[in-house]
RNA sequence: GGGCCCUUAGCUCAGAUGGAUAGAGCGUCGGACUACGAAUCCGAAGGCCACUGGUUCGAAUCCAGUAGGGCCCA
């Protein structure tokens, strides 16, 4: 498809020709203006306002009204096909300009011709980009915290692909820490148990009923060959077995919500190829570490007061979004040692942050970032999905970026704020110390999956997030994901009765086009024609909620303009067949913005959906 | 004690790179169906955009500080 010009994108361009015009002609200083073309908030300011005079007046040291005169005229000279009908100077120096209603018209025929297309833009210019997200530790099934950063990371994705990026959707398997070692170990106790030993279960030991289940397919296949044998023996065994059925849980959560990833990456095998052994060798080649030792807490409690030590997080989570890598903090390693640095504090990080520790072995971060060392080499942009806990993570991230010679833009962190879960108003009680854990999967199914995904969606995710089960399950206009799919539905409903009465959907006519002239109707048409300018927008600024909050307000106008025209007999199909053909075509690009929109969050557009069992409607009275 | 995020209507929240008179939903009150989905809509009431200063033509938005909440690290 060739790639046409949104409705916004030719004022932008045309405002721009006016500028290099008036500068050549000498009536203001040469040179890129960063003005902005925006849809006033007051419809009647016109379709669009230009602050270009406002911008330039500075430079030209003269006043912006005086300026915006001088643009219109140059707009009007540049406007050979008279695309602007109405050009004014408002306010402050604001140009409002009306288009061509045309001009829109058209649009709505581009949204209905390009179809489930509608929407794709190519702002992203091809570039890589590798979005990692979830990357939960492979030592349970997804929390409900685990969600929302699943759920924000595919949206993330799913933006960039339709602005035109090449996205790589990718989850980092933390498979060689301390955790999955400790998960090993659990289920070892539980694979004893199974083969009829009584054994106690520390504090530290993941509690779940899987680590039962993987234990005891360990002692049906191994039967008491591992019993008493050595740690050494067993552990890399039991854990990557245990891992490896736990992956096996976290796709099948992840299928619940339909997220499938194009990579694994395994922390592990960054070990077993050498990549990590390569990007120490690059580290020294750069000067960029040292031998020390980590600086004095900044505790005021007497200098020298010892870091805590070795111990593993905490088995299940409960809110997290994600599960905290475990930081070097908690890799043992104490003040006196003398461990390998990395000097992150040159590029913005607090302090120099160990990359290996007294043994010579290397510290999670190092893995962390030999990761992220690595996937820049796949790619332009790299995205991070991570649970607002790790906050304090993100400068040393991108200090690592910035010292191996990238720029620190070229990872960009979506952080994802904590999820409180209610029912029907009330806290549902979860936390690390009751190990009360509401899993994914038990939310996935007792209200489906495109109820959570939507839901998981309307918050921006550096706020927290309230999901109330009740709601969500809901079919009533409070449950937002209901209304968009019922104002869907609705759209087809039309189609349905339009073919029921022997109405064909219409193909697009300019001049049955032009009958759509309410403000309601004029409004429901611009709408639909910034959606490409909607998307883009959100897939540069990675967030996918205002996808969400665009539906819900677009949903509601077409609500709004049918009702009304219930009310006044103006409705869909009426007596006149070139405006009935008008707003079929108008209700077809409605329908074809919601799916899109919908799709692009990974919900379903139903074309009907059933009725609630209170309202029989179809039944005699 | 240090760092990050947050504070907008009674409640839950939107406000794209600063734009004109700050918007939704819920809740409250009052209305609208012999149906192309009332699972909807219309109207009313409801605001010191936490506070103070700064930047400029212009600030909910940017900067500094203060107060309060959350997270991480001590």
């Amino acid at each position: 498809m060739t790639t046409r010009l949104m409705v916004r994108d030719r004022v932008i361009e045309l405002v721009r020709a006016a500028l290099v015009r008036g500068a050549a002609e000498g009536k203001w200083p040469e040179g890129e203006v960063g003005f902005t073309v925006d849809a006033p908030r007051d419809p009647r300011h016109g379709d669009f306002a230009v602050n270009a005079a406002m911008v330039l007046a500075k430079r030209a040291g003269r006043p912006p009204r005086e300026l915006a005169a001088g643009i219109v005229e140059a707009l009007r000279a540049v406007d050979t096909a008279g695309e602007l009908v109405s050009l004014e100077v408002a306010g402050p120096g604001f140009i409002n300009l009306r288009l061509n209603p045309d001009l829109w018209l058209r649009a709505l025929e581009r949204a209905v011709a390009a179809g489930p297309a509608y929407g794709r833009t190519t702002v992203g210019q091809g570039r890589k980009v590798i979005v990692e997200y979830v990357s939960a530790n492979p030592t349970g099934p997804m929390h409900v915290g685990h969600g929302r950063n699943a759920v924000t990371g595919d949206g993330v994705q799913s933006l960039l692909r339709w602005a035109g990026y090449d996205v790589t959707r990718e989850y980092y398997v933390n498979d060689f820490g301390a955790q999955v070692q400790t998960l090993g170990r659990s289920v070892h106790l539980r694979y004893q148990e199974a083969l009829g030993r009584t054994v106690e279960f520390p504090a530290k030991a993941y509690p779940g009923e899987y680590v039962k289940e993987i234990g005891a397919a360990l002692a049906a296949e191994f039967a008491g060959t591992y019993l008493d044998a050595p740690e050494s023996e067993w552990l890399e065994l039991f854990r990557d077995r245990a891992v490896e059925h736990v992956l096996g849980m976290i796709r099948g959560d992840l299928g619940a919500i339909q997220i499938q990833f194009d990579r694994w990456s395994s922390e592990k095998a960054l070990y077993q190829s050498g990549t990590v052994e390569r990007f120490i060798k690059d580290l020294e080649a750069r000067d960029l570490v040292y031998v020390g030792q980590l600086p004095p807490p900044k505790s005021k409690k007497g200098a020298g007061s010892p870091p805590t030590g070795g111990a593993a997080a905490p088995p299940a989570g409960g809110t997290a979004p994600a599960q905290p890598p475990a930081g070097p903090d908690e890799e043992g390693m104490s003040a006196s040692d003398q461990l390998t640095l990395f000097r992150s504090s040159s590029f913005g990080d607090e302090v120099d942050r160990p990359v290996k520790k007294a043994d010579g072995t290397p510290t999670y971060f190092c893995a962390d970032i030999a990761y992220h060392w690595e996937k820049r080499q796949r790619a332009d942009l790299l995205i991070d999905v991570l649970g607002a806990d790790h906050g304090g993570y993100v400068p040393r991230l991108k200090a690592a970026m910035e010292a191996l010679g990238h720029s620190r833009d070229d990872l960009h962190v979506v952080l994802i704020q904590m999820v409180n879960l209610t029912r029907g108003g009330e806290a549902v009680k979860m936390g690390k110390r009751s190990g009360n854990v509401v899993w994914l999967r038990e939310v996935v199914e007792e209200v489906g999956c495109d109820a959570t995904r939507y839901l998981f969606l309307t918050r921006r995710s550096d706020a927290p997030l309230d999901f109330d089960l009740e709601l969500a399950k809901k079919q009533t206009l409070d449950n937002p994901v209901f209304y968009v799919q019922y104002g869907h539905a609705r759209l087809h409903a039309i189609f349905r009765k339009a073919a029921e009465t022997g109405v064909a959907l219409p193909s697009f006519s300019l001049d049955d086009a032009r009958r759509l002239t309410s403000p309601e109707e004029t409004e429901l048409v611009r709408r639909i024609a910034s959606f490409p300018d909607l998307l883009a927008g959100a897939a540069q600024a990675f967030e996918p909620h205002r996808v969400v909050f665009y539906l819900q307000e677009i949903i509601a106008a077409f609500h709004s303009w049918y009702t009304q025209g219930k009310r006044t007999g103006e409705r869909v199909l009426g007596s006149d067949p070139g405006t009935t053909r008008a707003r079929l075509f108008l209700c077809l690009g409605l329908a074809q913005v919601i799916a899109n929109g919908l799709a692009v969050l990974g919900v379903s557009a139903p074309q009907r959906m059933e009725l609630p069992e209170t309202g029989d409607i179809g039944a005699d009275a």
